[in-house]
DNA sequence: CGGCCAGTTGACGGACCTCAACTGTAGTGG
DNA sequence: CCACTACAGTTGAGGTCCGTCAACTGGCCG
């Protein structure tokens, strides 16, 4: 108990998560209704059409959740980080899966008790509201990729949403550079930005030759110039990131 | 004002929409800081890059919510209709803009009094929440249509919400019979749906072709039977609409 | 060593975009 | 009444981007 109780005081969670919006006795009762969980990478948290009868707070890893199509084919609709929280559906059954990228580590909350407590906790709500909002967003931004941008510029534009998410590697380094490992396949890429794996190499030997990026080993990502790479891939202007940014510290 | 409260009362809103999680109180107190607005179409409500200082609440009519790109293009990353509602935003400013596809009446709510109201109605907010919880579903399953779908399949999957949200001018017909006027035009259709106008002009014709759906003139569509436009579109199942719709009546 | 899997690269074809011509309809003004 | 314009929509020709299929490389593990 001692050493859970402590992880949770270390938790990223706490800091930028949904448990922010919680004071320290709130917290310990919240905590009470959790469940921690490690599942190793490529694991299904839940699948498609399973009763959505939990709620999930990601505090270290990555999971994608994915919707499977008649033919098999496979598209991601969603990445989620650390913080993040996971499981507000409106439906019984869940509409998309949830599978680990990474190991991930998790609170799970059963769904009854995680309302009852919301219903006490309106400061938790509203945090998990405005996360959701920040998922809207990010969606949106996602459908203009998908809709009006080429396979070069997708590609381009997902490694920059990796650069800024991801744990780089780049310590002592000018402020552009950016070291980071991929912790996802050619194919799971495709899923996520609507192209084919040939596709996506293809587009990574492009900018590589280019020398927008270079590549030490496959999943190895070096990026000099972060700025370029935002040029290649089309993205007008970071004047939103910076809004979002302080408005997160505020709230 | 009493012209305003009996049109309040017969507001759709008060039923599906925000309005319907509030009492007759606090509904007049709402009331007491909205400004009721009639819009026509093609008004931009507000552009990108706007100071975010005002809520809405779609009443009648369809808003686009548009992004334009660099090169001019544009790309509508979101449709409103009738008790949705507009402007959740963590942002100081717009990240895209707001504009009537046709005839608009709307409800705005000045931020920070309707954000101070919003502290005293958590139900308010719960109610918003679940909007914007269903608005994220519904951008997500647009990503799969625009990530993995050809263009027939997406002119079909299009007409397809359309016909679903669509008032119906189809009395006294079959159950699977539609017919409705689409406010739409190819251009701004060809924005949804990362298209080029040419391309979902193309595919209308396919679609005509094949009996799919029938077009008296270009606004006006019939579909004889709305199941073949389903398989047409590759629309898996309607289990989730319905437990959706289940919800909807339960929150 | 052989099998397996991730990734790369090439050849080819098809779907969609671009550019352009054309039709139909509505509105305006002589 | 018709000429003229303006705009939505349709259709065709040609080119390009990306998907499909296939061969190949390199790393990992039994």
């Amino acid at each position: 108990m001692h050493g859970i109780r402590a992880r949770c005081e270390t938790c990223q969670a706490r800091c930028d998560g949904i448990c922010a919006a919680l004071d320290i006795e709130a917290r310990a009762d919240l905590l009470r209704l959790s469940r921690r969980k490690t599942v190793p990478p490529h694991y299904a948290i839940f699948r498609d059409g399973d009763l959505a009868d939990k709620y999930y707070n990601i505090t270290s890893g990555i999971v994608k959740l994915v919707k499977t199509l008649a033919d098999g084919h496979q598209h991601i609709v969603g990445l989620l980080y650390p913080t993040d929280f996971m499981g507000q559906s409106l439906n019984k059954h869940h509409t998309y899966a949830a599978e680990s990228a990474t190991e991930v580590e998790l609170c799970a909350y059963p769904r009854a008790p995680f309302e009852h407590f919301l219903q006490n906790h309106p400061e938790l709500e509203r945090q998990i509201f405005h996360a959701t909002i920040r998922e809207l967003d990010l969606c949106r931004d996602w459908t203009l990729l998908l809709g009006r941008k080429c396979s070069y510029e997708r590609v381009a534009g997902f490694l920059l949403m990796m650069a800024r998410r991801a744990p780089s590697k780049s310590w002592d380094k000018p402020k552009n550079y950016v070291h980071f490992e991929l912790p996802f396949t050619r194919a799971e890429m495709a899923d996520y930005l609507g192209l084919t794996l040939e596709t996506v190499s293809r587009q990574f030997s492009q900018l590589k030759k280019k020398e927008v990026i270079a590549l030490p080993s496959s999943r190895d990502i070096i990026i000099p110039d972060i700025e370029l790479l935002s040029v290649v891939a089309q993205i007008e202007s970071c004047s939103q990131d910076i809004d979002d940014r302080q408005s997160r510290a505020v709230a």
